[in-house]
RNA sequence: GGGCUCGUAGCUCAGCUUGGUUAGAGCGCGCGCCUGAUAAGCGCGAGGUCGGCUGUUCAAGUCAGCCCGGGCCCA
């Protein structure tokens, strides 16, 4: 017995008619040999064999895999074939694109933020190579500096409570910790080449710049001496941000990275005015450490201060503060700042005499800054020249004295009072507080919550400015040229260059270049210990020119350049036979960074070709906060280095502005799904190997509060997994999850860093062991491409990505799925037809919707070229997702007979559903470069789409095609009006109606509709479409003036005419302006006549009728069924359920089957009329339909039968 | 405290440069439909004082000013 579906009775075969089927299945180019062979046609009755013939050549399409797979199975294939270094080889000699990699630090683990930058710098190298540029892509390693020193210091036990590690790095030996420090660079190498792979990102991880690789050394030695042979590199005392804790000052890059909200002490302080007894000067700071080293309060010259009397206690005391921030009391005289201007008060805390105390200048006197204001505090500011920016310019201003009780390892000096001796700065605020409260002479104190900030690696040690010696960069000098080589920059967004950027170059200082630290570039300037002589040296050669000797051949030879070693090349000075050393500091390494460009390729002592060839850059990119940082510090050093007269020197073109870079994208942050900052230790932070891989490795605890079959996760976490209510993860002991437990996320108190909360039910039943487990989602990975597209199409690159695998897949099926399925669907159809695209002759005509998808095709090359050139990477994306969205939901959707069916016809639409599938591989390549290849792969079968060129960017479309267009756009609405009208009706759409009357609110837009009529036939199920005759009958017609037209011309008049308009009768209105004569409105200043130009048309259905309308269109159905429709009605139930049944059997599209139809007179009747069409539609050889009145299934209220058998 | 930036549907985001009268999309939700793309697909619907106030204008989500709230950067 044949395997055989059934539904309801199946009773014997009354008559059965055999068909003659059109040959549906034939292949139009016969006999592919993929096509499953046809058992047998009929053919007059008789089953003929089908003919056979073997096509070597021909090939199936093949299906996509899920997206882990697809990927693995690309990244396989790229590294098999080389196909990144294809591309670099196949791109020789073209024009360049040129491309800057921001180094990265490699001793710490790579992250979501990461994978932003990542994914961002690999779309334009990618886009730019199908254009037919060459883009090398030099990754870089940014190895030097306080992060690479403490993760040492760390590894080493140096870093517990306060205080200063230099002491304890000393001790370890230099050399010791220099060869620990590359070690540690490298530490997380593996992490980050495997990410980098992962996600796509060609980079050239082989040719890799190092830092502190000697070459790259020399180059950044060439940039100091060439600024100290330009006297921009000077030795000074300065204010800086100061880490007691590491001995060292910090540039504004690494300060910034440190910012925390923290509350602090905020005082309001008394000083007693001399000679005028409980009289004071109010003077408000937040660092009361500061108060002992005050030599001055500074007023505003021309703001108002007020002499006020309050009581305190059981006296009456006076007090002195700005007008608009006085305390309450009495006000007894009001003054200007300038007459307060030389008032004396006592000090606070009377100074010992000393190397700590010079009281040379202006000391404990009122004097007169520009820089007070009265934002906050009393306007009259505490002035410490020793610790603060203001306070020691004002002292170079007016000289002013100057007190440092506080040493640069954070804690008070001998020479302070004798309880504050020792003590660590920030912890000294308590006392003295105390103190003043004490001596009465608090005004008022409690805390405020501010940023302050903190040492970027070690999070506990606050930093303080303190005035110090070191070396500097003449850069304020110069930064009228930095600003003018700003504003050539094109920025992304826009506004950083006169925002966050040009504020910053605006507001410059000079750079603290120098770190009295260890692992860094040294500083490479020689002082002698005899004379004045000081040289700054380019090159180790340079070095040994002048006599230098000490060198350490022995050790490697990039730590050669490094400390300690270096420390002991010793130069004989030519002036006074003595010895010059090099000095101790190394560099700030956001120095060593904003040298790749040159040192990259170690100009100028080599290199001068490459880097010649890729200066400047076009187009660099990382995240926002290198304003101060990278981008900053390229931007400076090439506008100081590159002016035309050195560039000569060095046989360059001038290169004028911009430089370093031409265009630069500045990304936000990647946050959680709240908008907050990812932290693991908060437990809001998703894992970028959950996104790739779908699976994470968590720590747990165990906990029975939390119910069996969940497991405990912060709420943010919940969310970013957004699990179904019916899916559930898999805990299991290894990251494959067999032999798991099901669990589902539940929400629970903050369980710890990348820890999870279980029952010990299930921790036994999973069978875990130790801390760890595997949490599997119960889901195919959305991977690498998903990731991807979220940072590309859920909003532009410089506003923060809420990252969770939630939005990840939502992306994925707006998307990726959405593709797939068009993909799978041409798979199949062009499959069954045997299409094959290298040896089937295109059909000259197309039909109209292959016209209309081929133009919209057209139309996103031409959008995405546009916009990738101009680096907008969100609209680009969002073109594409429309355009997938109009291939899926409009073309394939209506054209699905088409495939389904032979000829010309069928051979149109796989050709165009294949081309534009071709060109789209090509068009995704730069965003989703998986997807891109696997389809590419499939469809076309070269080597890799990425060694493709980009698609031609098509003249402007033809007239028909953009008048095209626009009427599908129209179609589209009359067939969503129409679906409404339907919906609201409550008729389904395979029951078909007679037909639906349209009124367009610009009937003349009807005309061109004609062809495309048969689409909203189809998609309405409606036998005829018709454009009204009797609009008046259903539809209002509402007119609006048209705003812009009229608008100007009318100005004031503009609300007489709308009134005028809304009171008439819109019939009418329509009418004369078809009419040609135009419709007068009476205004003040004459009749004025409105044509079609100056008023909107509207339509609205009246009440009553089964319509659905918007402004443009109003669709109306009939829906009364007469017996015809009814029949054909029914008829379509039944191949419906045929169909189901073909499915529920898990047959091939191409099985032929059996059926039977049993059901009462209606549904035998309706079977009989159709019963060709039903045969044709669902393959069946014999149709067997008989009468049944009593048969247990139902269709639509008729008693039915029905079994499907395979032949 | 200052600068920059953001605030539009339950959620994620467009729209603002160039002001124009039914403010869009996706997701989610509700209802329904279609279907050999089927563990897919589609439609419809509900859901908005466009953060608030004031102003400019015939007309403001859009321009200006002030305020409130978030983020970033800096004091």
């Amino acid at each position: 017995m044949l395997p055989r579906a059934s539904a309801g009775c199946v009773g014997g075969a009354a008559h059965a008619l055999v068909l003659a089927m059109a040959p549906r299945l034939m292949s139009h180019r016969q006999g592919a040999t993929f096509v499953r062979p046809l058992a047998g046609r009929l053919d007059g009755g008789k089953p003929v064999e089908m003919p056979m013939s073997s096509r070597p050549d021909a090939r199936p399409f093949e299906e996509l895999p899920s997206p882990v797979a697809l990927e693995e199975e690309v990244l396989s294939y790229w590294r098999d074939r080389n196909i990144f270094e294809q591309s670099l080889r196949q791109s020789e000699g073209r024009p360049g694109f040129v491309f800057y990699e921001g180094p990265p630090t490699a001793n710490g683990r790579p992250h979501n933020g990461h994978v932003l930058t990542r994914v961002i710098k690999d779309l334009f190298p990618r886009y730019k190579t199908m254009r037919g540029y060459r883009v090398d892509r030099k990754a870089g390693w940014d190895t030097h500096g306080l992060p690479v020193e403490i993760e040492v210091e760390k590894e080493l036990g140096m870093r517990s409570g306060h205080g200063n590690s230099r002491d304890a790095v000393l001790a370890y030996g230099l050399d010791n910790f220099a060869q620990r420090c590359v070690e540690s660079v490298f530490k997380y190498t593996s992490d980050w080449e495997e990410l980098t792979e992962r996600v796509g990102f060609w980079v050239d991880l082989d040719q890799a710049y190092v830092t502190y690789h000697r070459e790259y050394v020399e180059s950044v030695w060439w940039a100091l001496s060439e600024l100290h042979r330009r006297g921009l590199l000077y030795q000074g005392k300065k204010i800086v941000w100061w880490w007691p804790d590491g001995g060292t000052a910090l540039s504004a890059g690494e300060v910034g990275e440190g910012y925390r909200d923290v509350d602090d002490p905020s005082v309001t302080v008394r000083f007693p005015v001399v000679g005028q007894p409980d009289t004071y000067l109010l003077a408000w700071t937040t660092t009361p450490w500061t108060l002992p080293s005050n030599v001055a309060l500074a007023v505003g010259a021309d703001l108002d201060y007020a002499y006020v009397e309050l009581e305190d206690g059981d006296r009456t005391i006076t007090v002195i503060a700005a007008d608009a921030l006085k305390p309450d009391g009495r006000v007894i005289k009001l003054v200007k700042g300038a007459d307060l201007v030389g008032m004396a008060y006592q000090p606070l805390y009377v100074p010992q005499p000393g190397p700590t105390a010079d009281l040379s200048g202006i000391s404990f006197q009122v004097v007169a800054a520009k820089h007070v204001s009265l934002d906050a505090g009393t306007g009259i500011v505490h002035t410490a020249p020793a610790y603060g920016e203001d306070d020691f310019l004002l002292r170079a201003e007016l000289g002013l004295g100057i007190i440092e009780l506080i040493g640069p390892d954070g804690r008070f000096v001998d020479a302070a009072p004798s309880w504050l001796v020792g003590r660590y700065f920030k912890k000294a605020d308590k006392d003295i507080i105390a103190d003043l409260v004490g001596r009465g002479l608090m005004h008022a104190h409690g805390t405020i919550r501010h940023s302050y900030p903190f040492s970027p690696r070690s999070k506990d040690d606050p930093l303080m400015q303190i005035a110090r010696p070191g070396w500097f960069i003449k850069t304020s000098e110069y930064k009228h040229l930095a600003l003018q080589n700003n504003a050539e920059v094109n920025w992304l967004p826009e506004h950083i260059k006169e925002g966050r950027f040009g504020d910053f170059l605006r507001n410059n200082v000079d750079w603290a270049l120098s770190r009295e630290r260890f692992w860094g570039t040294p500083l490479p300037i020689w002082q002698c210990d005899g004379c004045e002589h000081e040289l700054a040296f380019a090159s180790v050669a340079d070095l040994q020119a002048a006599g230098a000797t000490g060198f350490a051949p022995d050790v490697d030879r990039n730590l050669q350049v490094h400390r300690p070693w270096v420390d002991r090349v010793v130069v004989p000075c030519q002036r006074c036979g003595g010895e010059l050393h090099r000095v101790i500091e190394v560099i700030d390494c956001w120095f060593d960074s904003g040298c790749m460009p040159f040192a990259q390729w170690g100009f100028p002592h080599q290199g001068q070709q490459e880097f010649k060839a890729a200066f400047p850059a076009d187009f660099i990119s990382e995240a926002v906060d290198q304003t101060r940082g990278w981008f900053y510090s390229l931007l400076m050093i090439s506008t100081l280095l590159f002016d035309d007269e050195t560039c000569r020197r060095y046989g360059l073109d001038p290169v004028g502005y911009p430089r370093p870079y031409r265009n630069c994208v500045v990304l936000g942050h990647v946050s959680d799904m709240d908008g907050k900052k990812e932290s693991k230790s908060i437990g809001n932070y998703t894992s970028p190997h959950l996104v790739l891989t779908g699976r994470m490795k968590m720590h747990f605890v165990v906990d029975d509060r939390v119910p069996q079959g969940s497991v405990g996760m912060t709420a943010a976490a919940v969310r970013s997994i957004g699990l179904s209510n019916n899916e559930r993860l898999t805990l299991a002991v290894g990251s494959d999850g067999q032999d798991g437990v099901p669990v589902a996320p539940k929400k629970w108190k903050k369980p710890g860093k990348e820890t999870v909360v279980l029952n010990s039910a299930d921790v036994a039943a999973a069978g875990l062991a130790g801390g760890a487990c595997w949490l599997v989602a119960p889901f195919d990975a959305p991977g690498a491409d998903a990731f991807r597209w979220l940072f590309y199409a859920s909003n532009p690159p410089w506003t923060n990505t809420r990252l969770s695998l939630r939005n990840v897949r939502e992306g994925q099926r707006e998307f990726h799925l959405r593709l797939g399925n068009v993909f799978q669907f041409f798979t199949i159809y062009a499959n069954i037809a045997g299409f094959d695209p290298m040896s089937d002759t295109r059909p000259a005509e197309v039909e109209t919707l292959d016209r209309w998808i081929l133009h919209q095709r057209d139309e996103l090359v031409r959008t995405v070229t546009t916009q990738l050139d101009a680096y907008r990477i969100y609209e680009s994306a969002r073109a594409i997702a429309t355009f997938v969205d109009d291939l899926s939901n409009w073309y394939v959707r209506r054209s699905r007979d088409r495939f389904w069916s032979e000829g010309t016809d069928n051979a149109c639409a796989l050709w165009t559903l294949y081309d534009v599938l071709c060109t789209l591989s090509r068009v995704i390549a730069p965003f989703t470069p998986f997807l891109a290849e696997a389809l590419y792969q499939r469809l076309e079968g070269g080597e890799s789409v990425h060694l493709q060129s980009w698609p031609d960017v098509a003249e402007l479309g033809h007239q028909d095609d953009i008048e095209l267009a626009e009427d599908m756009a129209l179609i589209r609405e009359l067939c969503s009006l129409g679906l409404a009208a339907r919906a609201r009706v409550g008729v389904k759409v395979r029951q078909p109606l007679r037909a639906v009357e349209v009124v367009l609110a610009d009937p003349t837009r009807a005309a061109r509709l004609g062809p495309l009529l048969v689409l909203v036939r189809a998609e309405l199920n409606v036998r005829e479409v018709r454009f009204s005759q009797r609009a008046d009958d259903f539809v209002d017609f509402k007119v609006k003036p048209d705003y812009p037209a009229l608008g100007r011309r009318l100005g004031k008049e503009m609300k007489l005419c709308a009134r005028a308009l809304a009171q008439a009768d819109g019939g009418a209105v329509r009418a004369a302006i078809l009419g040609g004569a135009g419709y007068p409105v009476e205004l003040p200043s004459g009749t004025i006549h409105l044509g079609a130009d100056q008023v909107v048309l509207e339509v609205v259905p009246k009440a009553g009728f089964q319509a659905a309308g918007s402004a443009t269109a109003v669709v109306a159905l009939h829906a009364e069924l007469d017996e015809d429709l009814r029949q054909e009605g029914l008829a379509r139930e039944i191949l419906n359920r045929i169909q189901g049944l073909r499915k529920d059997l898990d047959l091939a599209y191409t099985d032929r089957v059996v059926v039977h139809i049993q059901g009462d007179a209606a549904v035998v009747a309706a079977a009989q009329r159709f019963a060709s069409h039903i045969a044709h539609e669902t393959l069946a050889t014999v149709l067997d339909i008989t009468p049944c009145g009593d048969a247990d299934d139902q269709l639509d209220g008729h008693a039915f039968g029905l079994s499907v058998a395979p032949v």
